[in-house]
DNA sequence: TATTGTTATACTCTATAACTATA
DNA sequence: TATAGTTATAGAGTATAACAATA
């Protein structure tokens, strides 16, 4: 129901109309996102945040800045708001005090399991697809993807 | 660069791994959104009511809470901004004085053309499949997303 | 009474700049 | 002097609840 709008040119590539196919479904997955998050109780950057933690693979504060693309000063709250759900601890850095390490608690490695699977669960719409098809899919994004990384070097 | 976490599991189906190269491109072009709002001087929000509003096309505040997916209270402040920047206005409508149209002012109309102009430009990744692979990947995304609506009914 | 949009409030995210503690 | 993380501050998005004007 009018989530995505229509194009303004009435003549377009292939490229243009794969580009607007693709930006349909980004402008719906952005939104099962929220939902997602939602689902669990956080916040899009706690999701991403207990998303790129690994189980028993402490990570500096400053690599969550990374991940995230923001401002270091960010991170400080968002782990805070982890930290307080008993989610993540931060461990002073045996080799540089400066530096705090991030590390996932029994409940943390929990909930981001089954973020995880929640995740990776495909949306309805790839059934409408065979195998065949499906891994096809695959490949074109593949080669998309991996036209983007080279672009941007 | 690690913009995206690897799979928890180590066997998938081929509709896990098409959607895992869905969610690739998704985050990257997440932050890309981000760019363009951002080479526009507008939060996201703000380029999204920007782009749905049609030229000559007056719609009513609560139509654009339905667009965003927020609660009508936040579209007051969303559009204050707008119209501060005399990009939209508020009208009164004429049937019915509780509800207030938005038009686009001709700067407007004017900054959401530059707007649709960069953001239909596909990708540099779409440069790397071929013409007929464009209009693979163009008819296979169609059909997931027309699942997808499918099973939202 | 019901509806449209606003206001009040509270919380989270975001950036910038100044600060602390290490190195 | 430089770096990792914090704090202070300000602006924007988000939701809920209460409200005004209108229907």
């Amino acid at each position: 129901m009018g989530s995505e709008m229509a194009p303004t040119t009435a003549r377009r590539t292939p490229a243009e109309e794969a580009w607007a196919a693709m930006r349909r479904l980004l402008f719906s997955q952005r939104l099962d996102m929220l939902g997602i998050a939602s689902e669990f109780a956080l916040s899009p950057p706690q999701l991403f945040a207990l998303r790129s933690l690994e189980p028993d693979e402490p990570a500096p504060m400053s690599r969550l800045a990374e991940v995230l693309r923001c401002d270091a000063s960010n991170v400080t709250g968002i782990v805070d708001r982890l930290e307080d759900r008993g989610l993540v601890e931060r461990r002073a850095a045996p080799h540089d005090r400066r530096i705090k390490h991030l590390v996932l608690t029994a409940d943390g490695v929990g909930l981001r399991t089954r973020i995880a699977e929640r995740m990776d669960r495909p949306p309805a719409g790839f059934a409408a697809l065979t195998a065949a098809e499906q891994r096809e899919l695959r490949d074109l994004l593949g080669k998309v993807a991996a036209g983007c990384d080279e672009d941007r070097g």
